[in-house]
DNA sequence: GCGCTGCCCGCTCAAATGAGCACATAGAGA
DNA sequence: TCTCTATGTGCTCATTTGAGCGGGCAGCGC
């Protein structure tokens, strides 16, 4: 900092008339009867001596140096960390899917085609939508029983109803008992016109699951001879019932076969895959789907967004 | 604030690169795929809903905002106010000396031609100078007995001294007993060499004083005839021995053939003259003498500064 | 005294930026 | 459904700004 007071004051009154104020380096010269040039290297020295401050303010949810960390640090387009609470699991999961809903609302526009696959904190919230897109909406996954009694369908419709798009539902499980019953159900009328329009998805929504008890829904409703079969395949996670190893690659498992939902191609394919997902043991597998690219956004919460930061720094 | 969530994030990141980084706008429109435009236009946003905050921080003794307010309310060139404690005359003496000494040091070159002024605060502190650019240092005042037993003289010896500046100082009073003991101590050769330079004199450091017991040296050493008469004629402050009214204009009074100092003419021509003023009594002289522009800058504390920022908004 | 060094200043020229305009699009209301 | 309005976007052109250069000057060592 300067040590000369007129100095001190000269560059004092020059930082806050050229940032506060809004005036021009050379209006600010003329006026002190300066060069444009020495008002630059006031302001330099300002800067650099810390007589100027700036702080960028995120709204109280958003975590907004965390949310752009993240999209640097795993290649995504979009990515956003809500400074919430997170150690009551229902409300967590309420403000992460009220926050994808409105990245839906961004990212989707008339000419879009949306696709929902399952993804608990993200049915559970779709009541309340108001103004979508007209878009026409594709349920990407078959339907599991959920604790709460929200299911992708009614999410499908939910999101119709508020933009007036046509809903694609379809009744059959996420999981089918064997790989033969998987391809009957797939040419049930419903099933196969909600299929052939996934090609045509540009925005889907999906949730992440850690290939481990209590974090994959599909996880815990399968028999333990099939789970294990996959977990020696080297799966670590899975998005949407595309199951992959922890490098993020998809992980070729006859497990594949019986899942009504999008390929991994198919998965691949689609331009803007936005993940919702919670609680910190997730952290790996999530990484992992993010390695391989199978995602473009991400709506979580700051410490695994944390835990997901010092991971990418190994 | 925007309201979608892709959009926070997405102003705070260009917000955060512009402000923070010092990334251009086109750069990180570049890299972020969007028009420049918008990058400013976020920008803009990010400004207008607070998300980004400047704020100027002044070192912990100047208090840049009331010095550049004071200095634009009053048109001077240059004004310092510092920010220490007022409850301590002697350190607020000091403090203000020394500041002034630091403008002198910074007005002065070796063009120059400084003058000096009893000045109570000034003259307390000069032995302390160091580096001074060589400029003859002119005694513009005749000296006053001081409490502490510093003078006019002394200051001028010690601002030569640390500048290698020829000294030009005399022996006689500040106030002389009529005057035709003025005009004959004006024709001591030593007196007269220092009051033939005075013309020539670029920069000048003068002290303020009120027309009111306790404000001024002057008055203070006055007999209340002459006092009451200078009164009567309207005077209200004095700088270096110019006597003012309340609009600051020049009052001829008999009283200023007794003064060995500056006539109000000489006091005008000089180009810089830099007063130190303390006290908040002092407010209205103070400012009678600066509408009278009779000072172009000004070392004052807060307290000071603050009323007289108040009563030039009257 | 004399050159040397580092610093501050203002210049030129090219790049960055702002103001105003035209266009597209989405939502509101007839 | 159609038009109107508000909003967001990118364009052009004039202005503002930054990078790098050379000159002048004070401070310093010989």
């Amino acid at each position: 900092m300067p040590k000369r007071p007129t100095e001190i004051v000269l560059t004092a009154s020059v930082a806050r008339q050229y940032y506060v104020e809004d005036r021009s380096k050379s209006e600010i010269a003329d006026d002190l009867g300066i060069s444009r040039f020495r008002v630059a290297r006031l302001l330099d020295v300002a800067r650099r001596t810390g007589m100027v401050e700036i702080r960028i303010h995120s709204p109280d949810t958003i975590d907004t140096e965390l949310s752009e960390r993240l999209q640097r640090a795993y290649g995504l387009a979009h990515a956003v960390v809500l400074d919430v609470p997170d150690d009551d699991v229902q409300s967590l999961r309420r403000y992460l899917g009220e926050t994808a809903i409105e990245v839906l609302k961004d990212l989707v526009t008339a000419d879009d085609v949306l696709g929902i696959a399952w993804a608990r904190s993200l049915v559970g919230v779709t009541h309340g939508i108001t103004k979508f897109a007209a878009a026409p909406i594709v349920q990407l996954t078959g339907a599991l029983t959920s604790p709460d009694g929200s299911d992708v369908l009614e999410a499908v419709r939910a999101f119709a109803r508020a933009g007036g798009g046509t809903p694609y539902v379809f009744y059959a499980p996420f999981i089918a008992s064997d790989a033969t019953t998987a391809r009957t159900l797939s040419r049930q009328s419903d099933v196969a016109r909600a299929m052939a329009l996934i090609p045509t998805v540009t925005v889907a929504a999906v949730g992440i699951g850690a290939w481990r008890p209590g974090l994959s829904s599909i996880y815990d409703n399968l028999e333990d001879v099939a789970r294990d079969k996959a977990t020696r395949a080297g799966v670590k996670a899975e998005v949407s019932g595309v199951f992959v190893d922890a490098a993020g690659h998809a992980v070729s498992t006859p497990l594949a076969k019986r899942i009504i939902g999008p390929s991994s191609e198919q998965l691949a394919a689609i331009k803007s895959v936005v993940a919702v997902a919670y609680g910190d043991e997730k952290a790996q597998a999530i990484r992992s789907v993010m390695l391989g690219g199978w995602i473009t956004g991400l709506v979580t919460h700051t410490s695994l967004a944390r835990t997901l930061l010092a991971d990418s720094a190994r």
